[in-house]
DNA sequence: GTAGGACCTGGAGTGGACTCCAGCGCAAAC
DNA sequence: GTTTGCGCTGGAGTCCACTCCAGGTCCTAC
């Protein structure tokens, strides 16, 4: 788990800003390469610049972003979803309003889903009781 | 929602015990049709009968097996895993700690599920607070 | 007896979100 | 300077759990 176990430098310094290669990314986000270049492909992630050979080169903002997009898609957001919110995160400040609007949104559908699992863990414990009583 | 309004009895009285269509099973299941003859056919719902001219007759033994199923489903329970607690349910009493095992186990599974959420839902909430701070 | 809705079957199609592949070009370490 | 492994692309394939369909039968009410 040691970056410098790599062969290739996984984590590239140049002059100010560090930056990563999709592995190394992938490990930070907890996001697998291919799940990465589709996301770029679909536009949830921009602005992932190359090396002159074609590499990508993450930065920390994307790193940040990623973050994001994963409480959002382990949520249960769909990524069309994402989709709107990434561009509304590109167009500026003046989308924040939409932006909390959709995240609030999310939340009450999260606190649903939470409700909804607690009832049903409490129906699994009911069974689990009914099965040790007759066991 | 009065099953009364139905041009076809719903809801069949024989001799015995109530028998439901398939519609009205779905209707108080919360199952579609399509899913209730889907879930006969990979055998996580067993012995329907039939009337002579091959309507499925469900009976309230199956709508409680049906919830069951629907606490599983759920609560993300994989089908291939029902199929297993549905084996078990048909091979009799003897199957039963094997059926608390599986039980206990998807338990733990959403709780973790539900640990996942709540922090996430936590990010969400930070990310909400943020986006009101600068708007 | 006929209209209209409910139900039947087997099989094909869908949707969402990845995931995998071939065939290739680079990078780094020795 | 070669080996080993990382990364590239476009497109096809996978997985899961349904969902839909055509073409037919059946049931009940009027």
């Amino acid at each position: 788990m040691d970056s410098s176990a790599n062969p290739q430098a996984a984590r590239v310094s140049s002059t100010a800003v560090d930056t990563y290669t999709i592995g190394e990314c992938a490990r930070r986000s907890g996001f697998t390469m291919d799940t990465l270049r589709y996301y770029e492909r679909i536009g949830l992630i921009e602005d992932i610049a190359r090396t002159p050979t074609g590499q990508r080169r993450f930065t920390d903002d994307h790193l940040e972003w990623l973050s994001v997009l994963k409480c959002l898609r382990d949520t249960g957001m769909p990524v069309e979803q994402m989709h709107r919110f990434a561009t509304l995160a590109r167009d500026g400040d003046h989308t924040i309003p939409e932006r909390i609007a959709i995240l609030q949104a999310h939340k009450l559908a999260v606190d649903a889903r939470m409700d909804d699992l607690a009832a049903k863990r409490d129906y699994l414990l009911g069974k689990i009781d009914y099965y040790k009583s007759v066991a």
